[in-house]
DNA sequence: CGACCTTTGAAGTAT
DNA sequence: ATACTTCAAAGGTCG
């Protein structure tokens, strides 16, 4: 029962051939915004089968060694992924431009500081056996910048954020680690400063954002992200199991990318990284919620209003996700809904009843209430099995005990864990679950 | 100017 | 083992 292996190269085929999207014209980070004729996804679907293979680690990511140089050799760019290039030694090789930085390549994973990444990464320069030889305890990064071998024209990449980026400085203890343990805590600032950022790989959801925000924006009249996000993540819980698959598979392959890259880096060296985010917010409505409301009652009145096209029950929208019908009533799987389990029904509910966006507990109640209702239905119409290809949404340590056993097990490159605080298919509809969401 | 908002998922910490 | 927290993207909004 093995999940199988997504052709993501023909699967993912160039969903995102239309409308330029707005969002290449942001003036947050110009510099990774992806052009609008590009897939976002497109520089991970390099990820070609023949590339990548969950059973062994991509060429590229054995790059030979220039016996000039002693840097990793980049392979041949089209194997690159631009999420994660190689060593910046390799990558100032490469004759072509960078794909996380040449918009015509494609989008960068990862934003870079507007005045972009000066000096070179020489952490990456390394592969794992030559960081590990360097520090077996400290991240890449961790490594002291400066690096007279290398090029100055060094790319960054794209998961590196300039030092300079704010940041809330982390504890030096936390973050310096028995490497600066001697030296003062200027010091130790400075050297903070320039660490470069390794961001955190993007989950699925992230992957599907990035490729569907456009596209929302696009067809919006709303541009707040808050707004956008919630339509986005409605969408993705109406992602048909084989549409959602297919970014799990995605984001599987980029931690698993990224872990190579970087074999050292922990999620945690970003802690503390941001500003705590406020705890007790959600007192009062924001005014994206305000606007995503205001584009649910279009939405229930019909009238052409922000985001109606998104929306609809029958047909969400004309983005790729659904137009090969997989979104909402993918005749091949029955069960598809399943993938999503805290969606609302697509079909039911959506347009009986408003969407739940607002981040009220109440509401998330109603919302989780709706799913609970739409599940039951679901799970009673899917129970006849076909796990082979069962969403693995539903292996969350949920309230499972109602939920059909054939549904719990999951393919192994799905989640595996369900946050209480995410909106939840619970059968029983328990406020409790529901409850901590405002913690977050 | 920078935190907030909002989403899901992964991975971390805390209990 | 479970619960909770943080960060990842994004861009308008607000203090």
């Amino acid at each position: 029962m093995k999940w199988p292996l997504l052709d993501v190269p023909s699967s993912a085929t160039v969903k995102d051939t239309r409308s330029p999207s707005p969002a290449h014209l942001s003036n947050k980070v110009p510099v990774v915004q992806h052009p609008h004729h590009m897939h976002p996804l497109t520089p991970l679907i390099t990820y070609s089968n023949d590339h990548f293979s969950p059973g062994s680690p991509p060429t590229h990511l054995s790059p030979d060694i220039d016996p000039k140089t002693g840097i990793p050799r980049p392979p041949h760019p089209s194997e690159l992924s631009p999420y994660y290039p190689l060593s910046p030694g390799a990558v100032g090789q490469i004759p072509t431009p960078l794909g996380w930085l040449v918009p015509q390549q494609g989008q960068p994973m990862y934003s870079l500081p507007p005045g972009g990444f000066r000096h070179p990464y020489p952490a990456l320069a390394m592969n794992a056996s030559m960081s590990s030889l360097v520090s077996s305890r400290f991240s890449p990064h961790m490594v002291a910048p400066a690096h007279p071998g290398l090029p100055t024209s060094g790319i960054p990449h794209p998961a590196i954020v300039s030092p300079i980026v704010k940041q809330e400085p982390a504890p030096p203890s936390l973050i310096s680690g028995s490497l600066d343990c001697e030296k003062s805590p200027v010091t130790v600032k400075k050297e903070e400063e320039k660490k470069p950022h390794v961001k955190k790989p993007l989950n699925a959801f992230m992957l599907y954002m990035k490729e569907m925000r456009a596209k929302v924006v696009a067809e919006c009249t709303l541009k707040e992200s808050a707004a956008i996000n919630q339509i986005l993540g409605r969408k993705w819980h109406n992602l048909s199991r084989e549409e959602q698959a297919k970014y799990y598979e995605l984001a599987r392959k980029e931690r698993q990318l990224h872990s190579q890259l970087y074999p050292t880096w922990s999620a945690r060296d970003n802690y503390g990284k941001k500003k705590k985010r406020k705890r007790e917010k959600q007192l009062s409505q924001t005014q994206s919620q305000q606007q995503v409301q205001e584009a649910e009652g279009a939405l229930a009145s019909k009238s052409k209003k922000p985001c109606v096209q998104y929306l609809p029950p029958e047909k969400p929208c004309d983005s790729p996700a659904s137009s090969h019908g997989s979104m909402l009533d993918s005749p091949a799987t029955p069960s598809a809904a399943l993938a999503s389990p805290a969606a609302p029904a697509a079909t039911h509910s959506e347009q009986a009843q408003p969407l739940s966006l607002t981040t009220k507990p109440e509401t998330r109640a109603q919302l989780a209430l709706h799913s609970a209702a739409f599940l039951s239905a679901k799970a009673a119409a899917s129970s006849s099995g076909q796990m082979g290809s069962q969403p693995p949404l539903l292996s969350r340590p949920l309230p499972l005990g109602s939920m059909p056993t054939a549904l719990l097990a999951s393919p192994p490159s799905f989640p595996t864990t369900l946050h209480a605080h995410q909106a939840l298919p619970v059968l029983q509809a328990q406020p409790l679950s529901l409850v901590t969401k405002s913690a977050h």
